[in-house]
DNA sequence: TTGCATATTGCATGCCTATGCAGAAATATG
DNA sequence: CATATTTCTGCATAGGCATGCAATATGCAA
C-alpha cells in the first residue's frame, strides 16, 4: 500500500518539462503556456499527483490554516458558529485547525497553533491571558476574540451588544409588570456575563428596581438547575428570571415546570440570551436576545483576512447589534410598550 | 511587526551548538546531554523559538493531523462527537483539521485532506463514493467512516447497532399495545437510515404488524415537521411514531403538541434514535435509542492510531451495542415486558 | 527578414527541520 | 593508564515545492 508519494519532479519527468513548470501549473496566476499546462495536467493525472500543501506552506510562508479554539460544544451557540466559520474559511481556500481546550490548557494550545504556523486565530471561548495575547501579537498573527474580549488585550474582538441586549430583555420584563426579577449569571469572569449582567442592572436601576436575587450558573445546565432550585426552595419567589444564556435558561425552565410545578409564563417569566436554535422549539419557546451569529462571523472573517492580507495587525473591536426574539416564555407588555423597547427607545 | 521567524539555526548560534543539537532537544527520545539541552532551552526561551510543525512534518513524513469531515453540526449528535474526538486526538499529540462539506463537495474535500498530508481521516457524515474510498486506500491512509458505512468500501467503519436499536424501540411500542405505528425516515440512502428502518420493519413483522405509514424527513427539522403534518392531516392517525433520529423527533413532537393539539404519550407515542443531550430535557423527555458515542469514538480512535502506527490499513467494521433510554414520550409496556425488551430477549 | 517587446521556461536556491553517519568526548572496564 | 564502550555532537543531506533571475521562445510590426 502506501504508494510512494509522487512529487512534482516525477510529474515533470513524465511531462518532459521542468519541475518549475509543474509548480507553476498548480499555482494560480503563474505564467505557463496552455500547452505545457495541459501536458503537466495529463502527467499529473496519470501519476495521481497532488501538490503537497505542507511543502507549499513552508516555502511560501502561507499555511492557509486558521486556528479555532473552543472550550465546549454543548452550548449550541458554538457548533453553529463553528460550522459557519469553517464554511466561510473554506470558501477562501483556508482550513480550520480545531483546538478544544480545557481551562488551563490554552497556553499549550496557543503554542501548538503557532507551531503549525496558522495565519490567524479565532478564540471562540476561553479567556486569554494578556501575556498570551502579547505572544500572538508579537508573532504578527491576527487574533480575533469571538464573543468575548479582554480589555487589556491587543487582540481584536467581535461581540454582540451584550449590555444593550440584556437591557432590552430586562426592559421587556419590567414593562410587562414584573417587579421581582432574578438574575442567573454565567461564568463570573467572562466578559459576556459581565456585560449582560451590567445591562440587566442598568435596566433595573432605570426602572427603579432592585434585583430580586442573583445566583451563578456558570454557563452550565447543572449550575443553572441548581441555581433555579435555590430560587424556588422558599416561598419568596421571583416572578421573572433573566438567565445569562439560553443553554442555562432551558435547564431553569425544566426546574420551574417539572420540579417547582409552576407554569411559564403565568407564574414565572424566563428570558435567555443567544437565541440558539432550540429556543425556537415548541418545548421552550424562549423569549431571548438574538445574537446575530452570521454577522458576527462575517465580521470575524473580515478582520482576519484583511489583516492576513495586509500583513499588519491592528486592534479592532466590533460590537454587533442584538435584537429581541420574542416568544412565549415571558409575559408580554402592551403592544405599544413592546414596540418602544424593540425600537431601542 | 511580524517579527522575522526564529529558526533552530538562530537558537543554535546563540547557544553555541549545532542546529542538530537544537533539533534533538525538541525531539523526545533523542540523544542530547543535559548540559546542551539546558543551553538550547535557554537560548530558545530568549529568542522565543518554537519548532515549525510544518517543516517537522515535511521531513519526518508525519503531519500529526487527522482530518474530520462532517456535513452539519445542527444535529447535536455531531458536535458532541466532534468535541470528544478532538479531545482524544489531541491527547495523542495530534490535531483535528476540520472539513465541513456540502453534498457534492466531498471529492474536493478529500483532495484537500490528502494535500495536507493528514495521517488519518474520519468521515462523520457524508457518504463516500467508492472511488473516493479507493483513492484514500491507495494512499495508505486509514479512513474510518463514523456512524455510517459503505458496503463496497475498503474503509473501516464504526456504527452502533442501528438495526438492533430500532428493533428494540419498536418492540417497546408494540409491547405497550401500539398497533398503528408510523415511521419517519432520515436520508433515504444513508446506511443509518436503512438499518434503522430495517430494524423497525423486523420488529413490526415479528409483531405481526404492518407499518401504519412511512414518510421521509431527511434528517432535518423541517423535513420531519412536514412529514408529521402529513401524518396528522387526516383522521387516520398513527398512535405511535418511530422517528429515525432525535433531531427529527423533537420537530415531530412540536407538531403533534402545538399544531395537532395532541398529547404525548397519551394520544401518540414518539420515539427517536441517538439520545442526544436534549432528549433528556424536560421539554421533551424523549424515549430513544442510546448510541454509545463515547465507545464509538474510542473505537474510532483505536482503529485510526493502530493503523497509523502499523502503517498498514485493514478494513474493520465495528458495531457498538445500542441501548434504550426510556423516558416519557412513549407509553410503557408492563414492567416485565419492558425488562424482557431491555434484556434483548 | 529583422528587431524588439513580451511570454515562457529552466536553473539554482531556499524554506526549516530531522537524521544517518562518523568522529569526539565522556564513561566504564581491566 | 590503555582500551573498549557508550554517549554526544556536528556535518551534510533530504523532504517537496516556489520563485528570482537569466535564457530562450514567441509574436508582431517594420
Amino acid at each position: 500500500m502506501a504508494r510512494e508519494t509522487v512529487t512534482s519532479e516525477d510529474v515533470a519527468r513524465l511531462a518532459n518539462v521542468s519541475q518549475s513548470a509543474v509548480s507553476r501549473t498548480f499555482t494560480p496566476g503563474a505564467s505557463v503556456s496552455e500547452r505545457t499546462r495541459q501536458r503537466v495536467l495529463d502527467a499529473a493525472r496519470q501519476l495521481g499527483y497532488r501538490p503537497n500543501a505542507l511543502a507549499r506552506a513552508m516555502i511560501s510562508g502561507r499555511s492557509r490554516l486558521i486556528a479555532v479554539l473552543v472550550a465546549y460544544l454543548d452550548n449550541h451557540f458554538y457548533p453553529q458558529v463553528l460550522e459557519q466559520l469553517s464554511r466561510a474559511v473554506q470558501e477562501r481556500g483556508y482550513q480550520v485547525l480545531l483546538f478544544l481546550t480545557d481551562r488551563g490548557t490554552q497556553d499549550q494550545m496557543v503554542q501548538k497553533m503557532l507551531q503549525y504556523q496558522v495565519e490567524g486565530i479565532v478564540m471562540a471561548s476561553a479567556d486569554m491571558s494578556s501575556s498570551l495575547a502579547r505572544e500572538c501579537a508579537d508573532t504578527g498573527i491576527p487574533v480575533v476574540l469571538f464573543n468575548r474580549y479582554v480589555t487589556s488585550s491587543l487582540s481584536s474582538s467581535v461581540t454582540s451588544d451584550n449590555v444593550g441586549g440584556a437591557r432590552m430583555v430586562t426592559d421587556l420584563l419590567i414593562s410587562a409588570g414584573h417587579r421581582r426579577i432574578a438574575f442567573i449569571a454565567g461564568t463570573e469572569d467572562s466578559s459576556t456575563n459581565q456585560d449582560r449582567e451590567s445591562g440587566f442592572l442598568q435596566a433595573m436601576e432605570r426602572g427603579g428596581l432592585l434585583p430580586f436575587r442573583r445566583l451563578v450558573g456558570d454557563y452550565t445546565s447543572e449550575g443553572a438547575a441548581h441555581a433555579a432550585r435555590r430560587l424556588f426552595e422558599s416561598d419568596e419567589r421571583p416572578d421573572a428570571i433573566v438567565v445569562a444564556n439560553d443553554h442555562m435558561a432551558f435547564a431553569v425552565m425544566d426546574v420551574i415546570r417539572d420540579e417547582a410545578g409552576l407554569s411559564i409564563p403565568d407564574d414565572v417569566s424566563v428570558v435567555g440570551f443567544d437565541d440558539v436554535p432550540e429556543a425556537g422549539w415548541g418545548g421552550y419557546k424562549l423569549t431571548t436576545v438574538r445574537q446575530a451569529a452570521d454577522v458576527m462571523i462575517e465580521e470575524t472573517v473580515k478582520i482576519l483576512f484583511e489583516q492576513i492580507e495586509k500583513g499588519e495587525v491592528e486592534r479592532r473591536a466590533i460590537i454587533v447589534p442584538a435584537s429581541l426574539s420574542v416568544r412565549t416564555s415571558a409575559r408580554l407588555p402592551s403592544a405599544e410598550k413592546l414596540e418602544r423597547i424593540i425600537e431601542g427607545a
